[in-house]
DNA sequence: GACCAGGTGTCCG
DNA sequence: CGGACACCTGGT
């Protein structure tokens, strides 16, 4: 048991921030986590701080990087100008927020699925995905890792229908081909810089900007990437005239963008 | 039981 | 090159 209570580190608003469809609140203040083939339960103690059910080499090893704690938020936070009435207060609601460092691969499919889906639909499409097609966890049958490119390419277009993944089956089974035949290398491809990365991310079928940049600031965690969505679309028109001033942020605007997304659409929890 | 949902590819003008 | 439009199907 590892218990932290870091600064800028809020569970909740991560998991409704939109780059995690695995992470789930259980129950008030317990929360259940993939990743790595592990299963992870979290809690949150009573003074604010949160308890991992690990051990200190294993929360050092694998949770401290994927959950982005050795990185200093507050000088993110610090560089939002006071006169942004609008961002100042989304940075405050959202100061929680941390770029966790998921797998590529899982982004990957996970965004290809994300397109005209709601963020229920979403979550339940991956659940159905993990449970059709992922290894049961040893340590927990019940729950599943996410299916390895190898296991979705050799499924075809037919035996993704039952996921609920509509005229998407075609662009999943394309892309998990691609990296299962090498034609995608996605360890290579992270050796290149952000403008090379979306080329490579975009000759996916089905990946377009939105979706390439998503990949791109979650499964390699190139936090200048600013996805942008509907849901940004609409907070750019509302409070920047359509015109958001992007340089000023420049070398991490994903991480603005996830304040901007978080504080947009809180109503629609 | 419509109607929309964190987009993309394609076809038109 | 900007603007429509179809694409599947679960959620609300």
């Amino acid at each position: 048991m590892i218990i932290i209570n870091p600064p800028h580190f809020d569970l909740r608003a991560i998991m409704n921030s939109g780059q995690s469809f695995r992470l789930r609140e259980t129950a008030p203040g317990m929360f259940e986590l993939v990743a790595f083939g592990r299963l992870l339960r979290i809690e949150t103690t009573p003074n604010g701080g949160y308890a991992f059910a690990c051990d200190a080499e294993e929360f050092d090893r694998l949770w401290r990087p994927y959950f982005d704690l050795d990185e200093d938020y507050g000088r993110f936070l610090a560089a939002i100008p006071s006169e942004d009435a609008f961002l100042s207060a989304a940075a405050a609601y959202g100061q929680g927020i941390r770029i966790l460092r998921q797998d590529a691969f899982e982004m990957l499919i996970t965004f290809i699925i994300s397109q005209r889906k709601s963020i229920s639909a979403i979550r339940t499409s991956v659940e159905m995905l993990c449970e059709a097609y992922g290894e049961p966890l040893a340590e927990a049958p019940a729950h599943f890792a996410f299916p390895t490119p190898q296991a979705l390419a050799a499924q075809g277009e037919d035996g993704l229908r039952r996921c609920a993944l509509g005229y998407r089956c075609g662009y999943i089974q394309a892309a998990a081909r691609m990296v299962a035949e090498g034609a995608l290398d996605l360890h290579a491809i992270a050796a290149l810089d952000d403008d090379a990365l979306l080329a490579e991310l975009l000759r996916v079928p089905g990946v377009g900007v939105k979706v390439a940049n998503c990949v791109m600031l979650f499964g390699y965690h190139r936090i200048a990437a600013f996805p942008r969505d509907v849901w940004i679309n609409r907070v750019i028109d509302r409070h920047y005239g359509g015109d958001f001033p992007l340089e000023r942020y420049a070398g991490f605007a994903g991480v603005v963008q996830q304040y901007m997304f978080y504080h947009g659409r809180k109503k629609a929890d």
